[in-house]
DNA sequence: ACGTTACATGTAACTGTATTACATAGCGTT
DNA sequence: AACGCTATGTAATACAGTTACATGTAACGT
């Protein structure tokens, strides 16, 4: 009964230590995982440590992306953990998604995010968040 | 019978003519709407001319989206006409969506597109497609 | 004409993703 | 205790996308 799912629930919050008992746990799964999970993903990891609906996992998701902590990747319909150890980053986050193994690269481009400024700048256009996702293959999985 | 559906239905398919049936009806919806459209939206416009399932609408976008007569806005689930005539356009394409009106803009930033080659290459990342999406306020909505 | 292939279509059932609505629990303030 | 605020629990529902299987239809070679 000592299951796997207790290696993260057990040193609970490590990255900030004001997160509610369920934020805990699905940074925890989130940080654990090798790739994005989505929020079933996350429920169904989470049901030995008492989740059952997902609208736990959404509510607590919402949350840590408010805060910079996890991230959505829009066109998986899943989510990471931030990898920068604090994020916090304002501006634009870019992730490289590889297609063959799920590893997921994040970076920040200031000169993309100055570049967007300039098109934004230049219509008008008040930006309030930027999502940008590049699908493709890691250097790994193109070497194979 | 004469319903309204009929007056995209009537003049077909503008924009390429070799379209199948069901992909001038999506395409034509598309094109007439004044925003993003799910491909559930696009069924219900759909339905009075015969459509009555949503893979129907499915393999039609994705027919579309090949080609590039139709664009995928990841972070909205929805699907937009191509806002350039015969876009084709191969690269890196980049939509600014207005969170008031619903208005989106379509553009293609060649600088963006560059230094993303420049990153991708610094890692041996192979780039397959990017997707970038802006959030916001268009000048009109900024205004106000 | 016939069988074969390729592609478009029709329909139902289902899986996966996310939200609404309502009830409950804890905690600090007054 | 009463209040306001936040977090939680649960069920039901809405929204998005896919799988599986059957049918239609035009092109091609025999
Ligand atoms: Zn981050
Ligand atoms: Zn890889
Ligand atoms: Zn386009
Ligand atoms: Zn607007």
């Amino acid at each position: 009964m000592a299951g796997m799912g207790d290696d993260h629930a057990g040193h609970d919050h490590v990255w900030a230590d004001d997160l509610t008992k369920n934020q805990g746990l699905v940074l925890g799964t989130l940080a654990h995982s090798d790739g994005p999970l989505s929020a079933y993903d996350i429920l169904d990891k989470l049901r030995e440590d008492g989740l059952r609906a997902p609208l736990q996992v959404y509510r607590a998701l919402d949350k840590l992306m408010e805060r910079g902590l996890a991230h959505r990747l829009e066109s998986l319909n899943a989510f990471v953990a931030c990898a920068d150890a604090n994020c916090h980053r304002r501006g634009l986050i870019a992730f490289a998604i590889c297609e063959d193994c799920g590893k997921v690269d994040e970076f920040a481009d200031p000169l993309i995010d100055e570049r967007l400024g300039v098109w934004a700048g230049a219509r008008g256009f008040a930006v309030a968040r930027t999502t940008m996702e590049i699908r493709g293959k890691c250097a790994n999985c193109a070497a194979a």
